[in-house]
DNA sequence: TTTAACATACTGACTGGTCAGTATGTTAAA
DNA sequence: TTTAACATACTGACCAGTCAGTATGTTAAA
């Protein structure tokens, strides 16, 4: 067989694309090793020699899209001042996530429910929401210090703005069929009137 | 063994029952039929006495769970007049199962997970998602013929409430953790955020 | 009223296919 | 010539689905 030899990062990253593929086409359960394999033209035994089981895939899956996302949100917010921008180009660059790269962020279906059978990756997505409600929250508190808005409640406005924007993820993942766009251009709308702005006085 | 007949509408009850219960346990993959037999003491052959295969039982269970929940927001928002008041009152029912029935409510998660691998399952979800747009749709209606508030894009505001909700319920299927009273306490000061009562001139 | 004939509601051993993981063979590169 | 990086062939556990048989109602005719 044509043997071409790649380096393991390269083989690494191209294994957890391949895996990210199935399981989107297939589910984690559903999908084969030799499915995985076959993506790029392998074979079972290459995969074992990068993995020692099929978990640590989705594991290493997971913490790819992690931090891919995580560093997405970091690296978007960090030039903005006000926490309202932020907040707001936060759920943008979901969206937009969403809609240049559908099958990395609608991933997300098959960690969570593979959080049923396996502790791991139920404590990894408790992770992070944590992570999540960090950035939120000091985002909140940055807005009410800036005088940008008062939140009555942060615990639960964070959750709920985190529930939204997982809430479109998901149901975009299913359905394929939600109209982005107009979504995306009505979110400093819904932000100003989540967070309505404090009359000068 | 002591044979404990059953009338097909119990017993198709409690295997819907088990089944929900087993596949919140370990995920609809690794739930066996004979666990789900196990849970009322019964028979590998008695659970296929009443479905033709697993994933049927899964159907079912899916058309229990929908019935169940478009029922109870029907009957809940049936006897308010003001839109404003139904949409908190449908916001607070979803919160209110959460906290009284988790396990039925957490199904969810199995249903969209087999979504990947099932396109009947795919399509019923999407089913469900259309009767939430037009449940949800029609309030915004009601609420601006009512001169109750404006909404600036009907599609996009449908769409973030229903998605906050399944945020949030997928949100408590994984974590069980978040505080859902407090949330409870909040539905009225955000809808009321999110759809501002309009200024009487 | 009884019982033979039938219908319904199961049991549990068995099968056949699937697939994660393993053992071992092969080859390109250093 | 060694070994890292594969490929191939195999194993064994697991489980959905089958089915022959059994137990338990039900009913109609004698």
């Amino acid at each position: 067989m044509a043997r071409r030899r790649e380096s393991a990062e390269v083989r690494k990253k191209q294994i957890i694309e391949a895996a990210m593929h199935c399981f989107q086409n297939k589910g984690y359960a559903k999908a084969t090793i030799d499915d995985i394999a076959g993506e790029y033209g392998l074979s079972k035994g290459s995969i074992y020699w990068y993995y020692p089981s099929k978990k640590d895939i989705l594991k290493d899956l997971f913490r790819y899209w992690m931090d891919e996302t995580l560093k997405g949100v970091y690296s978007e917010i960090s030039d903005l001042k006000s926490a309202r921008d932020k907040i707001v180009r936060m759920g943008e660059f979901f969206i937009r996530s969403l809609i240049d790269d559908l099958e990395l962020y609608s991933s997300m279906l098959v960690f969570w429910g593979s959080s049923y059978e396996d502790d791991f990756m139920r404590e990894r997505i408790m992770d992070l929401y944590a992570q999540y409600d960090e950035i939120v929250k000091s985002l909140l508190s940055q807005g009410e210090e800036n005088r940008e808005f008062i939140v009555p409640n942060k615990e639960v406005y964070c959750t709920l703005l985190i529930a939204m924007i997982e809430g479109l993820v998901i149901r975009h993942a299913v359905s394929k069929a939600l109209d982005l766009d107009s979504v995306l251009g009505e979110v400093r709308n819904i932000v100003g009137r989540v967070l309505p702005p404090l009359e000068k006085g």
